[in-house]
RNA sequence: GCGCCCGUAGCUCAACGGAUAGAGUACUUGGCUUCGAACCAAGGGGUUGUAGGUUCGAGUCCUGCCGGGCGCACCA
């Protein structure tokens, strides 16, 4: 709709020019026309309303032409308003007609939402969708929506169902690469929140119409791992390994233990590199215990990725990467920023302000930056993509600048962006790290928040499904350039957050599971004419935004809106399930187009919750 | 030192340069004999850290200051 918007001002503003006899002046592009263009002048730009008395729709731009017309914006605005008369509906026009067109089949199976558009999209007179379009002080262009339109709005997700909202294909093809756990740490919540972000972020650009691989990038090399093998070899050579109960949290605490160690103890330090040496030469007894422990890594990520729902196209390996790096290494030095510096090689990017990059240590081994670069290289030829996406935390902002700026240099200039995001930490406490130990495992909050809500509601079959829900929803719904303090407490309530949405959802499936019980819809019409509460217009006008969110998401990567809207609408919902009894037996038409915009809810919201991974269940 | 981010209701957070700065939570009050009260309705609560600037218009853009966080050569 504001795509539409915008495009009959622009009309108008043409009009306008040539009629009103206005100076002349270059047109605004529209938002809509794409990414910002070189030219700075001003966009006609169409918004929400601030409020309903302003309308649904508003725009600025009588305001932001004044002084290139010459003309006050009120003057301005009735201009343009006058030349927009052709979108109004005019009341009582053919009101019969049209009527049928929002006569929707409801299928036997009322709960799997089979429904059938009896017409087909009405076109003819879609354009008149305005009750009104009014100029408010100081300048304002306000559209109201036509009560036609917004009961058409039901009709239409009710023919499209879950397709409701997707945008159309064939467009570019990209690679989400997000997770990117290191084996023999623990996955700690600060991994989660990367989870969420990449996971949604991969199912609304599908939405969206994009191709979209999501890959996981496995961290199997590194000092680390020699750290924790030496950690277990130092302090529990003793034990059973295979007996360990929980052999993730086991790899987590070596870890941390040994980093502890080394830095506190110089002789450690030696312990500890002469081991990494027979190790890196491939001693046998320690690369089984590494190949062991890597599965255990492995087998613990899996689970964790399957109770949370998300999947991987496709790994990428670190230690695969370095392999190639290292062949890549001649071809790289090829390139002019490129050098030995104090032993070390490094990608000296000071002339663009991006600092040096060290990519071989002095004693040859190779550090992420190696890996990275053949790994986005990869990416483009192996799977044919126009853009690479990598979600990681924001604290690498500098670092993929400067690997995005080295593959520029090495002619590779392709589309490649970091999706950052704060950080979490602890309330109250420093930054969670690895390292330090001072983390909470996911793990344990994911049990500890099933805990709770069972104890809430005891006899729940949907504990799971709930606590993972408000976990989710908590740490989705803050804007990524927002740290968040964990705070376990907060993270566990379940009022007023994903439960809410859920419960919602869950709502609308009981109505129309009562309906169908009670009442026999098969083949019935139903006039969607009827839909007239003021209540039920602020749902519908609230569905009707659901298709623009996703469009704006999917360009600009703003998960976090998900959950804002996923709350807005399971308000509106729930504020019109208290004014409007759906179910009345004394009114069966009224009864089945309520219904109708109850299943279009339950489309929309069951929708907007799988986007971010948020199960919808039908039972609460 | 250089660079990036943040400062909004008691708390946790929203808000393409637009209208009276909004939600949740907490607090106060009212609402279950009716489709699920994990809900709804109403109310109080703000000098958007601070001082200037830009313009028709600033929480948002620019500058200074105060406060917090992060990143800057061998971690990832």
């Amino acid at each position: 709709m504001k795509e539409i918007i915008e495009k009959i001002l622009k009309e108008a503003l043409l009009k306008a020019k040539n009629s009103e006899n206005w100076p002349d002046f270059e047109i605004p592009a529209s938002a809509s026309d794409g990414p910002a263009s070189a030219t700075d002048g001003p966009e006609i730009v169409v918004d929400y309303a601030k409020s309903e008395q302003f309308g649904d729709y508003s725009s600025n731009i009588a305001m932001t032409l004044a002084k290139k017309v010459g003309k006050s914006p009120m003057e301005i605005a009735g201009q343009i308003v006058k030349l927009l008369d052709c979108y109004i509906d005019k009341k009582n026009t053919c009101h019969s007609e049209r009527s049928e067109e929002s006569l929707v089949n409801m299928d036997s199976n009322i709960n799997s939402g089979i429904l059938t558009s009896h017409s087909g999209a009405p076109q003819d007179d879609s354009q008149r969708c305005f009750e009104k379009i009014e100029v408010a002080q100081p300048g304002y262009i306000n559209f109201y929506l036509s009560n036609k339109y917004l009961q058409n709005v039901v009709g239409k997700i009710l023919a499209e169902k879950e397709l409701f909202g997707n945008l159309s294909k064939n467009k570019e093809k990209v690679i989400v690469e997000y997770s990117q756990p290191n084996t023999h740490k623990e996955f700690h919540i600060g991994h989660l929140r990367n989870v969420f972000i990449g996971n949604s972020l991969v199912n609304i650009l599908r939405k969206g119409g994009y191709g979209v691989t999501s890959a996981n990038y496995i961290g199997d090399t590194g000092t680390h791992i020699a750290k924790c093998l030496w950690g277990i070899s130092k302090f529990h050579s003793e034990e059973n390994l295979d007996q360990i109960n929980n052999k993730a949290e086991f790899l987590g605490k070596s870890y941390a233990e040994a980093v502890k160690a080394i830095s506190e103890n110089p002789d450690f330090e030696n312990e500890f590199k002469l081991l990494q040496k027979k190790f890196e030469s491939g001693d046998e007894v320690l690369v089984s215990l590494w190949e062991k422990t890597k599965q255990w890594s492995l087998d613990e990520f899996e689970k964790i990725y399957e109770e949370l729902g998300v999947n991987f196209d496709v790994y990428f390996w670190e230690s695969v990467e370095e392999l190639e790096g290292k062949a890549l290494l001649p071809e790289l030095l090829k390139v002019d920023c490129i050098q030995e510096s104090q032993g070390a090689i490094v990608a000296n990017l000071e002339e663009y302000g991006l600092g040096v990059l060290v990519l071989v240590r002095k004693d040859g081994s190779a550090l992420y930056g190696l890996k990275d670069i053949p790994l986005a290289i990869k990416k483009f030829k192996e799977y044919d993509i126009d853009k690479s996406i990598v979600v990681v935390d924001i604290r690498q902002g500098l670092y993929f600048k400067q690997i995005f700026k080295i593959l520029q240099l090495m002619g590779f200039d392709k589309d490649m962006q970091h999706v950052g995001y704060e950080f979490v930490s602890l309330k109250g406490s420093e930054s969670m790290s690895s390292r330090k130990g001072n983390i909470i495992p996911a793990r344990f909050l994911m049990d500890e928040i099933i805990k709770k809500v069972e104890d809430k509601f005891p006899g729940t079959k949907a504990a799971k499904e709930i606590g993972l829900g408000a976990l989710k929803f908590y740490m989705l719904k803050y804007s990524s350039q927002s740290k968040i303090e964990f705070d376990i407490n907060e993270a566990v309530k379940l009022e007023g957050s994903g439960p809410y949405v859920q419960y919602a959802h869950a709502r609308t499936c009981s109505i129309l599971g009562k309906a169908k019980e009670n009442f026999n819809f098969q083949l019935l019409n139903s006039n969607l004419d009827l839909l007239i509460h003021e209540k039920e217009f602020s749902l519908i006008k609230e569905l009707d935004k659901f298709p623009e969110l996703i469009a704006e998401v999917a360009n600009t990567h703003e998960v976090h809106k998900f959950p804002h809207y996923a709350m807005k609408l399971a308000d509106k919902f729930h504020s019109f399930y208290d004014a409007c009894r759906v179910i009345d037996e004394g009114n069966i038409e009224l009864t089945k187009a309520r219904l109708m915009l109850v299943l279009s809810t339950r489309i929309v919201l069951g929708e907007t919750l799988r986007l971010i991974g948020v199960s919808a269940p039908e039972k609460m």
